[in-house]
DNA sequence: TAACATTACTACAACGTTTGCGTGTTGATA
DNA sequence: TATCAACACGCAAACGTTGTAGTAATGTTA
């Protein structure tokens, strides 16, 4: 294997010390300029480049992060990445992604892989199975390794990190509220079981809106969707299936809050499928502004998440971390940022 | 800042040498059984974990990989990442990301960040500017360097190295050729400007289809758009009065292949909008399988790229590549694999 | 009992950097 | 001409590992 150029072949071949030629590359003072010169010369002639891994060893920093999220191929994840990758790279950081695909075992031995100094902190939204299981130890043990973490979308209370969000329960409020001044009696919510954090703040928003117009909520309209598997194709037909029930056992229903675009745009389809005519006969509005919304027939109204300035948040609050942590700095209490949602409104409302 | 355990630490504390540690962990014969069991211990107790930084440096590879792609928000990279990292991790590799965001700067400081030592290897697709500029010095230079790289998707036949693609070609025409079974007789293809690879391969299958069927090509049914700043909201309304013009001058167009879901979903908005009824008065088939397509109405036949496949393919001949040099075996001529892809049938054809 | 083998360790170098401190060579000053 | 700065550089330690070579203290053999 060829080696790449060290300041050991530099130092040999000038017939310098190793130190010199260290220091002649950063211009010291201590340094004549005519070696200075000549060092820079040769290096750039053998394409010298410091060694990254041995500068990580020596200032026990890396400046890589790592993101751990349930799954990549996910519009809302992907904006965050994208955010967060934006906002590290202008720090000088490189973003490792670890992705957990929704298995507490998986995130786990991610964490574990990147934990023994590969990274300087994380960026975790959690997995679907650890969010059921509650076990947050891993979470835990990196904490008390002082690695610093930064949680968001899928939080919890218990691990004291900090942490960005959505002020889901107020977007879905908001949402729900829209639907309501826009004509819509009786609504309906296409949420997920409430282990999901999200899926049961947003249902909460939705129950405050329905309160503020008293309007007493029934049971009936409240889809609880177990979304264990939702993604793998196939399971789409069990959603699309109790939507149906749904409209056939109350097809007065007017209005659809889904707690994110795919439960939307499949209520959408199951409802054109039925006769309904969107928006006026039925209005619709989701969660997460991704492709789908953008591109369905009717267009989707929907809560926008702001998934890039989330990721952007997630890791300055973690750089300011890391920068706390090598620099001794006094530890601030955690904060919790909470990204504000805004409705964006399209052809599946009036 | 809290320093992690080390070796030294419990040597220190047990009174043994490093070394002794060292090989009592790796169950070395050279150690009593008794000292390996009260290292371990130790080791457990104060949750010892080997600094993956100084295995690094020490090793000389990082047992990382770094994946630059054009832009994450976009549902086939991110099958390719998710194929990439879930084969990477199978073989105890770490995937770091580096978007280019279609910028040749950032594509090429994005390799720079990485190539220093942080990464054993690289898996690229280019950026559209690159592919624009022609300019693939840091491939040359990432390859003198002998620093493994492995292209996709948008690959370009002057850097010799190893590569994953699409059947391009085959499956346009493939698309085409069944459009034309179904009965179309005046197919238009919506496509990138050819300097974009996949773009003009596509447009290439298309026209081989239309020869086989003795079909002349008419140029006006030939829209190769600009896609500058295509995924950025505001442009879309271009494409879709470029597709409104198209139809209304030849409003007898009954077949539509598009280069990408997008351009598709598009399509079937404007010819709705028109009028026409997909698939009776229009089929379209797009290329890509992602969300848009499973989800647009009708949905979408589409001819399926497996990203996943391709990432896991483009990572297993970098992980080759990286052992090849490793080991110091002889070089294996580089290869190109063809992932042959597959028509998916949906609402939008007969 | 001298020579040798075995056991159970330790020392050291190396991976590629950075940096504080030491040092030899100049030229200027007293 | 002895003294001293300034200059320009080298030395060595450190970051955390691993592996080779060396070394005491035993036990075994002739």
């Amino acid at each position: 294997m060829k080696k790449r150029t060290t300041l050991k072949q530099l130092a040999r071949e000038l017939d310098v010390s190793i130190s010199t030629v260290s220091k002649a590359l950063k211009n010291s003072p201590e340094i004549s300029q005519d070696t200075i010169d000549r060092v820079k010369a040769f290096a750039k002639l053998l394409n010298y480049r410091p060694n990254n891994i041995a500068l990580s060893l020596k200032n026990r920093k890396t400046k890589t992060i790592g993101i751990i999220i349930p799954d990549i191929v996910h519009h809302f994840f992907t904006k965050v990445i994208k955010g967060a990758e934006k906002y590290a790279n202008s720090k000088g950081y490189n973003v490792i992604v670890g992705l957990s695909n929704e298995s507490f075992s998986n995130e786990v031995i991610n964490m574990e892989m990147l934990a023994n100094g590969s990274i300087d902190g994380f960026i975790i939204s959690m997995a679907r199975e650890t969010m059921q299981r509650q076990d947050y130890q891993h979470y835990t043990e990196t904490l008390n390794e002082e690695i610093p973490l930064v949680m968001f979308d899928r939080v919890v209370a218990e691990i004291p990190c900090d942490k960005v969000t959505v002020d889901d329960t107020k977007g879905a409020e908001i949402a729900v509220d829209a639907l309501i001044n826009k004509g819509a009696t009786k609504i309906a919510i296409l949420t997920t079981k409430d282990y999901v954090s999200v899926g049961r703040l947003r249902t909460k928003g939705y129950l405050e809106a329905l309160k503020k117009h008293e309007i007493n909520p029934i049971p009936d309209l409240i889809l609880k969707i177990d979304d264990e598997l939702l993604y793998e194709d196939d399971h789409l037909d069990v959603l699309e299936k109790q939507v149906r029930e749904l409209l056939l056992i109350h097809p007065d229903v007017n209005g659809i809050f889904a707690v994110n675009e795919l439960y939307a745009v499949v209520a959408m389809k199951v409802a054109k499928d039925m006769g309904y005519e969107i928006p006026n006969d039925l209005q619709v509005i989701g969660f997460t502004d991704g492709m789908l919304s953008k591109h369905a027939t009717p267009t989707l109204s929907t809560v926008s998440q702001h998934g890039e300035s989330m990721g952007a948040k997630a890791a300055e609050l973690l750089i300011q971390r890391i920068d706390e942590r090598v620099n001794d700095l006094p530890k601030e209490p955690t904060k919790t940022v909470v990204i504000s949602t805004n409705l964006i409104q399209r052809g599946s409302t009036k």
